[in-house]
DNA sequence: GTCAATATTTTTGTATACAAGAAAGCAATT
DNA sequence: AATTGCTTTCTTGTATACAAAAATATTGAC
């Protein structure tokens, strides 16, 4: 599926600001990036839309597109949305998921401890993502799994930078094989519980990280 | 705030494909629509992005854009959504609700049923919007409020249609008095159980009214 | 008559031109 | 000197023009 310019300069920008590229409400000049990615304004203006919908971006009317960096308290009401919605999907898969799948989730899993064990950082990441992935897709519930797909995006950066927190790393795994228990177990609200955990703490794991790396800063 | 006329454009076309006014599939054309709003192709091409990021229309590239009428199943997976959602919402209220919040839901309640003796159907509709609203509100989250009101949005056609069956207004309005009752006692686990069981149950309801429909048209 | 290859038309995607609104700078008045 | 009103400039929103890709029609061969 080939795809146009104002797509790839709508990831190219998301990217950018989820990095961190532009500073919190700044004003993304048209001209100045259509420059920047040599394009015209109007591929430029589509891929706003998209950034803007999904709320990296403000738009407001004759005036600009600004950037909406999300600061610590809608960050932790993300992951506060993300933990329901990734437990709704531990409790669906409880009473559907497949065996072939719940083999996959092991076998990940059993990848994930050992990019644990060889401190591969990237590895871990990318077990990680699919184990979830898995989780979605066997909630059985399409929209569902869009919708997760969707927020853990958004989430990403924010995720990223909690793999630095050592020790979180063993615990997260801890808390995989728990889950996977009780998918095991057909046992749909423990699965539920287990995962809005594993996903809350993530949350507050980086709600404290922000908050030390602010406090080392002064 | 002005809006802009892509902004309307998206309204207006938001409205026809939800009311029903194009068939799955068909093909949006940009220079017949562009002359029916007597518009250019550039605010319609703009509208478009914003209905392929809510769904309801796909793009693809180089083909054109088709609207996308969700299908019984779709629907079904939306409103389960829906209600983890909403159960999320009124666990979070629990904790977190206002005594006034509580007043307010109460009178919202009152006229909501007050609107059903008076067999008044915007007003029970507008009522229970008010009272989903001020639950959403109510989370304390921000976040999920946002994303409350959009899957809301969504699914704004079937809820209407379901006005339709007989006996649903009235089961509806035990469930909001249960509800409540479970806010009032700071009971988390039972607002959101209470909360869940409301929403799901009108998926089901509407999957049986559109089998119902479907059968009789045999 | 059917199939295939090519030409034509249509339609999408992008660039540019133009119009209208907002911001900024300047001047005049108090 | 400060403030208000005007003018100028810059930016956004919309229209149109152009290019590239897909769909359709046409013609030729078998």
């Amino acid at each position: 599926m080939e795809r146009k310019r104002s797509d790839l300069i709508a990831d190219a920008l998301e990217a950018l600001i989820l990095e961190g590229g532009f500073a919190d409400g700044e004003r993304l000049d048209e001209q100045q990036l259509a420059q920047r990615f040599d394009v015209s304004r109007t591929p430029l203006r589509e891929a706003f839309q998209r950034l803007a919908l999904s709320g990296l971006v403000e738009q407001i009317p004759r005036r600009g597109v600004f950037v909406r960096q999300p600061g610590p308290v809608e960050m932790m009401e993300m992951f506060e949305v993300m933990a329901e919605l990734e437990a709704a999907c531990a409790r669906l898969a409880a009473a559907r998921i497949s065996e072939e799948a719940l083999q996959n989730l092991h076998a990940t899993n059993e990848r994930c401890n050992a990019a644990v064990e060889a401190r591969d950082h990237d590895g871990y990441y990318r077990e990680n993502e699919r184990f979830h992935a898995i989780l979605y897709q066997q909630s059985g519930n399409g929209f569902l799994e869009q919708e997760c797909q969707r927020l853990h995006k958004l989430l990403h950066p924010f995720r990223r930078l909690q793999l630095r927190l050592r020790g979180r790393l063993r615990q997260s795994m801890a808390e995989h094989e728990e889950i996977v228990s009780a998918l095991e177990a057909g046992d749909g609200h423990r699965a539920a519980e287990a995962m809005r955990a594993h996903v809350a703490v993530q949350g507050e794991k980086f709600h404290h990280l922000v908050a030390s790396l602010k406090h080392a800063a002064e």
